[in-house]
DNA sequence: GTGGACTTTGCCCTAAGGGGAAGGTGTATA
DNA sequence: TATACACCTTCCCCTTAGGGCAAAGTCCAC
């Protein structure tokens, strides 16, 4: 039997941690001395340990930790290869989220040597004043929490694809996504998606057409919020005030474009003050 | 001026952000109405809270950020840079960890797909009985917190090359590094990092020899626990006591080898029970 | 027998907010 | 003008995965 000083220094953990998976359940001591409550681990659990170890440095959470270590004999292999490949899949995300943050950061590096100031390609983005046509659009609307955005995306645009591809409509331009939470929340936000189509029928509904102030934004989709910062001070500079929900135009479909060579426009409805 | 629910709209921070980066002092609305408390955000903010979200895709702390929007004016081009260049480092060796990781997690998923165990690399683990001899051995005694060891075993192990060298010492093996920690403790281990020598001067002292289980390790120092683990089991199994403090033999140098190519023995010292 | 090393529980702390309650306020509409 | 409802406020508790420290008890080697 180990210490649970022996167990740490052998398993490069320390003996507080021991103490707290053995609080939650993750790996209790093969035994405890009844009299002083001192923990003894067993050479055997040793191994146990560094599986927790190095599912751990995979990422999974104790709690996952936990289902994985109670799960049955029977379908563990099943199981364990499910969970494998939905954490690296996640793993590949934050890889490449990443990267795209370590290009930016770069970026900035070069911007900052050739002292051009950092926030200064703000002034690079262009708004113009634009009169949007009324339009028919089927659509969908529900709230939709943003980390679970890119596959919403993907499912509901595809979902009104689908029904313009049954229903045998016409396709009337590119699919947009109308913003009308209040404020924004990480947890689900009030989004609209919409394709115009040429017909009538259930589920479509009228866009009205108006005055609008308009950016196009040639990039990653990180960058939108500074489009509607620059749209924000420049309807407030001209004088103009916004009138209802903001809504982004895909004119490039992100299935078939990389990041950077994405084109979206963004419109933010507007009337003279 | 803007509530604080359409500066979280155009901003893409939620309302409860906002409150909270008021508090903490990261951002304080430019008016805020004295009956009813209601915070009100001037235009001209945006562009400082599309500043801070910046600073947070680099993964700079609130604290960081708060130190970086207080700099002044006349040397905040340097700072910047500096800061800059810090975090795109940090960034790019999490980008390597996690490469490493997901690397780990494929070969860990293509095991399961053949139908071998995932914790049976630990049976290929060789473990054999050797003995060792005395050395005299030039070192460096301190506790070094796991995070800082890389950087830790350049620095330290470079020192005692340049003493050896000043002192004209005649080198006698591999360095070596001693773990007297009496368990596993991120913040620092007392850790012993040690160059046998020929000659015994000042900083040198003797390593005892004498019987020892020992492992051979190809690859990464994020296995060695598992070493340490099937060193332990075999000695209980084969009827052995750890004697004293584990330590390692780096044959080959970490600065010029890859890690799936380094190669580092580890003996853990002992006698029959 | 004693000293020092080891272990125990207990309490508070972390970073960056999220959730929700209770209550006050602004404004569009009938 | 009354009202409904959307919006705002503060307050308090909760999250992950443990770290730090204190007070007290215990083990083992000399």
């Amino acid at each position: 039997m180990l210490s649970i000083g022996e167990f740490s220094k052998i398993c490069g953990v320390s003996a507080k941690t021991l103490r707290y998976y053995d609080e939650i359940g993750l790996i209790h001591p093969d035994e405890i001395n009844g009299d002083n409550g001192y923990r003894y681990y067993s050479i055997g659990q040793l191994e146990k340990m560094l599986w927790i170890n190095r599912l751990k440095a995979y990422q999974f959470s104790l709690e996952e930790i936990g289902a994985i270590l109670d799960w049955e004999q029977d379908h563990f292999e099943a199981n364990i290869y499910n969970a494998l490949n939905r954490k690296r899949r996640g793993l590949q995300e934050k890889l490449d989220a990443a990267a795209y943050t370590l290009n930016q950061i770069s970026l900035d590096i070069s911007n900052v040597e050739k002292g051009i100031p950092i926030m200064s390609y703000l002034q690079q983005i262009e708004v113009q004043l634009v009169e949007t046509v009324p339009m028919n659009v089927l659509s969908i609307r529900l709230k939709l929490s943003s980390d679970h955005y890119a596959e919403g995306y993907g499912a509901y645009f595809s979902r009104l694809y689908e029904k313009i591809a049954t229903e045998q409509l016409t396709l009337r331009g590119s699919p947009m996504t109308i913003y009308h939470s209040p404020e924004y929340n990480p947890a689900g936000n009030d989004t609209e998606f919409a394709i115009p189509v040429e017909e009538a029928v259930t589920g479509t509904r009228d866009l009205p057409g108006g005055l609008c102030a308009k950016s196009v934004l040639k990039g990653s989709y990180t960058q939108l919020t500074s489009v509607y910062a620059k749209l924000s001070e420049w309807i407030d500079r001209e004088g103009y005030v916004l009138l209802k929900s903001p809504y982004e135009r895909y004119v490039s479909d992100p299935h078939y474009t990389l990041p950077e060579d994405r084109i979206t426009e963004v419109y933010f409805p507007v009337k003279k003050k």
